[in-house]
DNA sequence: CGGTGCTTTGAGCATACTCAACATCAGTGG
DNA sequence: CCACTGATGTTGAGTATGCTCAAAGCACCG
């Protein structure tokens, strides 16, 4: 099944380019786009919570969004930090099976489901564009459960740093500097770890003089062969 | 044993009942059935490689089989086990993002990913079938990310025996008689445990009366209500 | 300035891991 | 039929990684 997204040649677009609509024809983008609307939230607002019906989908355009389940008893897992670009609240459940909650302040676009899967087998690449998106949120998923069963604290550390600097990448921005939208608390919660485990985790990593940090949020790259290294736990994860 | 859906009267059929068929009508069905071949693997067999190109989508007709990732220096994390009715394979990679090795003697159905791009098009609900199945196993996935990040030992075990329970309840076969076709090594690297964990936490279950064992792979759940209390850390974690 | 929320650091501890021995079981061949 | 073998499972002892509890440091904001 096709890979859209990698080539990214400058189509004129009319709107705001939808991650949805990538690879789309100018009609179907312009159908699709008629459905939605826009929706702006705060920071810590919820976009939806978990168990809600989910009458609508989402696609993040602006800022990120944090994406959580809770246990009964109040602990939670962040199974993902969206941004824009992905999409909230796929899944073919009556209800949303986790709460979505912005990290920063955050635009969506909302997307009726009912509508959406009326003209879903007419829009053709639409399904595709839909399992495409969701395939790739599998596999991320994947790759997080193998962070989560089998890395210790300092490679998942070390993994989250290096996913964030892939992903500025990706974007076109600076790889070697990467910045944290989210609290210590949120990355903790990320990586199943404590608060202060992460924030040990990210002080050793400063001594080594792997990263550089400003105000908490901001780190540099000072030495991405190592950091990649130590997120595979190649280095005999020496204390310094 | 064939899972087909959930309500399972005897079905004339022509070809043993495709989950990726499920909704599709007769013609379409027979379309899909000429794409497939059938593929037999013993217990312990690798189905396909991580790395390796994957040309195949593969739909598990019967037996287990084990989906795996590893770190570079070998540590394995299981991401699922699948059942008859899982698809394996999807993905929009020209590579496998993870090995499949059956646990169980097992039997797949084998569809070229090429032609079934092809088609996928042409045969109204198939697309959606591809996409919900996907989306079934995301949230599966984000299930499992809440467990491996959150949960202690014993409630990881715990929510692992109760997931198998449920099945067997889907599939119609008694609830509380669960079968475990893979080696306590398979259940700690797909729980996140070491091997000895795995089988402390079983024989402490054991000795509080929640679950009885015969021949370490049949499990009898004589307490559910307080299995489920212990799955979500309601119990007290009282050591016996 | 004095709050409030986030981050860092410290000390002690607990859960789950490692290493090691032993038990059990299935399969194999004498 | 039984002894041998290798794989799997259980149990024990000691330890390490990461957690909890606690306090102090910072930044942002009224």
């Amino acid at each position: 099944m096709l890979a859209y997204g990698t080539t990214q040649v400058s189509l004129p677009k009319a709107h705001p380019a939808l991650a949805i609509c990538d690879g789309l024809d100018a009609p179907s983008q312009e159908q699709l786009f008629c459905l939605t609307d826009t929706k702006k939230v705060r920071a810590k607002q919820a976009v939806f919570y978990e168990g809600d019906s989910c009458s609508h989908l989402f696609e993040v355009i602006e800022g990120v969004v944090g994406l959580y389940k809770l246990t009964p008893d109040g602990r939670r897992q962040i199974i993902g930090f969206a941004y824009p670009g992905q999409l909230l609240g796929t899944g073919f459940h009556p209800v949303h099976a986790y709460t979505a909650e912005a990290i920063s302040d955050a635009k969506l676009c909302r997307y009726p489901r009912a509508k959406l899967e009326m003209i879903i087998e007419k829009i053709p690449g639409l399904g595709n564009r839909l399992l495409a998106m969701t395939a790739s949120a599998l596999s991320a998923a994947h790759d997080q459960m193998l962070l989560l069963g089998r890395k210790t604290a300092i490679e998942k550390v070390a993994s989250f740093v290096l996913l964030l600097s892939e992903m500025n990448e990706e974007r076109g921005d600076d790889p070697e500097t990467v910045f944290l939208p989210m609290t210590r608390g949120d990355i903790a919660d990320y990586l199943g770890l404590a608060v202060e485990t992460v924030s040990r985790v990210i002080t050793q990593l400063r001594a080594m003089g792997v990263i550089d940090l400003h105000h908490s949020n901001h780190v540099r790259l000072r030495d991405m062969d190592r950091l990649m290294d130590l997120a595979e736990g190649d280095e005999p994860a020496f204390t310094v």
